[in-house]
RNA sequence: CGGGACGUAGCGCAGCCUGGCUAGCGCAUCUGGUUUGGGACCAGAGGGUCGCAGGUUCGAAUCCUGCCGUCCCGACCA
């Protein structure tokens, strides 16, 4: 994990958590900056991240019922005026195109910060009858929220997200759909980003601007601070009112539609990285690997060159073909890299940069012993292997890499998430960072003060197995009054 | 928008305080040779409006003023 002494070829920069994050970006080429200021150029190594995420993501969607769709990304202002906390929320935010054509607009445009009212507008024709619900719509894209601080991947300018939008008949029906969003997303964050996340509901202070309820998931990044991965909100009729979004139901009535809407975005890269990955550059989970192993053919004698390269592309056929690897959930890319303008060592270190989760080395030593030398990104431990016995392992040590790592980043967080019985004793660990784990009355005065002398932040409240608040049965940490209403909450500091 | 730091070759930096020879160093690039089991070595070569504009001065990368840009910290946030 980060210790901040990151391998002086690598960066002699890179003194805190902050830089060494971008740094790995960077020097692992998934992204960089772009000439706009807040906006990033994501480059093929951080998009083929972005693709699997889309491929798992997309597939676990469309189980659940939706549909992708695609909405323009302008939208009138006056759409976005229509939810009074939305655009409240969202205005200080807005890029708005006022110009067009050569000519003044009569209606400025919004290039969308989210979709809800554009959305809405299509929802308000298309849906007459119970009959058309639920609705149940996905869409891929790019949204632009001029934040005023960007950090690469984890808040940009412009930034690629999925945004889902559902429209049901009862109330009970949307709580439901939201709730089965939170744990699709938090299922996917723990299998395919082997990220351990807390799941819960937010506080009214960091509710999405025109929700009734907000679930998030959040992380534990290396530095022990929080990242907000993904939300999953429950609209109620709020933009159904705004939109007038109704539906003749069967008792013959006209009724407002009860929405959800929820999206994860290409923070998650961001977050991947700031939970996974170590000094000598990016740690890559198997699921998330466009090349899963690479084969280094070490050949320091011309006389051997032939044989070694020879055994290095027999073993990439030999590993695509192992039963162990094919029964993974996924494809795997093997790579025999055989440049020889780059010295073996010089690989080594490119490879454990670019977080490459499997690498076998083969030279004529090897060849004589009949053996290859096997060492996980994860791990970094060299093996020697007998090359028949090969295949197999790989396959069997990429699964227990995904779920080693998913594993080692649990423990780390639940060893930072601490306890606590009163401010005082929260402000005394705070500075050290980490989860802090307390009795809370719900007091959003007390919250904004907590967070003025703290910069701590509600993370999430905690829900039990049937997303009730779980009852704390403690006196508040703030007032020490002792209610039933007490819940349990998660602070930190957060990105 | 507030506080701080910075801007010199493709990248990373030194030089500036205390103005003065032809503006340096490392990496990368190119050429030749030797190498190759953890980022090779030797020899040579190419590459600069010193962020921009103005001022002070015999003389400015260096001092002064203004502007532009970048990064870090805060407020904001997926």
């Amino acid at each position: 994990m980060f210790d901040g002494i990151m391998a002086e070829k690598i960066t002699p920069r890179a003194q805190d958590f902050s830089q060494w994050y971008q740094d790995i970006v960077l020097q692992a080429r998934l992204a960089d900056y772009s000439p706009v200021k807040g906006c990033m150029v994501i480059r093929a190594n951080g998009y083929s991240i972005w693709e699997k995420i889309q491929q798992d993501l997309d597939r676990r969607i469309k189980k659940s019922g939706a549909s992708n769709y695609y909405f323009p990304m302008f939208i009138p202002e006056s759409f976005l005026k229509k939810e009074a906390e939305h655009v409240e929320g969202f205005a200080p935010e807005l890029a708005i195109v006022t110009h067009a054509g050569g000519k003044k607009l009569e209606e400025p445009l919004v290039v969308r910060p989210t979709s809800e009212t554009i959305i809405n507008s299509m929802f308000a024709k298309w849906i007459q009858s119970y009959r058309d619900l639920p609705l149940m719509i996905n869409q891929w894209a790019n949204v632009v929220r001029w934040e005023m601080r960007t950090r690469l991947f984890l808040r940009t300018t412009e930034f690629l997200w999925q945004e889902g939008h559902t429209c049901h008949a009862t109330a009970e029906e949307a709580e439901a759909e939201t709730r089965t969003m939170l744990g699709v997303y938090r299922d996917f964050a723990e299998e395919m980003l082997a990220m351990p996340v807390y799941f819960g509901l937010k506080s009214d202070n960091e509710r999405f601007a025109g929700a009734l309820r907000t679930y998030c998931i959040e992380g534990m990044m290396q530095d022990k601070k929080a990242l907000q991965a993904g939300t999953s909100h429950n609209l109620s009729t709020n933009f159904a009112k705004a939109f007038e979004t109704k539906f003749l139901d069967k008792d013959s009535t006209q009724k407002l539609v009860h929405q959800t809407s929820w999206g994860v975005s290409t923070r998650l890269i961001g977050g991947m990285i700031m939970t996974h990955s170590d000094d000598k550059g990016l740690v890559l989970p198997p699921r998330l690997a466009r090349t899963h192993v690479v084969i280094v053919p070490v050949t320091p004698k011309p006389d051997t060159k032939a044989a070694v390269l020879e055994a290095a592309r027999k073993l990439k056929a030999a590993i695509e073909a192992d039963a162990t690897v094919k029964a993974l959930p996924y494809e795997i890319g093997v790579q025999v890299d055989d440049d020889d303008t780059k010295q073996a060592g010089w690989k080594f270190h490119e490879h454990e940069l670019v977080g490459t989760p499997v690498r076998i080395e083969i030279g004529p030593r090897d060849l004589e012993k009949g053996t290859a030398v096997f060492t996980r990104r994860d791990v970094g431990q060299k093996e020697f292997i007998p090359m028949a016995d090969l295949p197999a392992k790989i396959g069997g040590e990429l699964a227990k890499m995904q779920k080693e790592l998913l594993e080692k980043a649990r423990a780390f967080r639940d060893a930072n998430t601490t306890e606590v019985a009163s401010y005082d004793e929260f402000k005394s660990k705070i500075e050290g960072g980490g989860f802090f784990v307390a009795s809370w009355c719900g007091n959003s005065e007390l919250e904004k003060k907590i967070k003025e002398e703290t910069k701590a932040t509600i993370r999430c409240i905690r829900l039990d197995d049937k997303f009730e608040p779980v009852r704390s049965g403690k006196p508040c940490f703030m007032t020490g009054e002792k209610s039933e209403k007490n819940v349990v909450a998660i602070f930190a500091r957060a990105y």
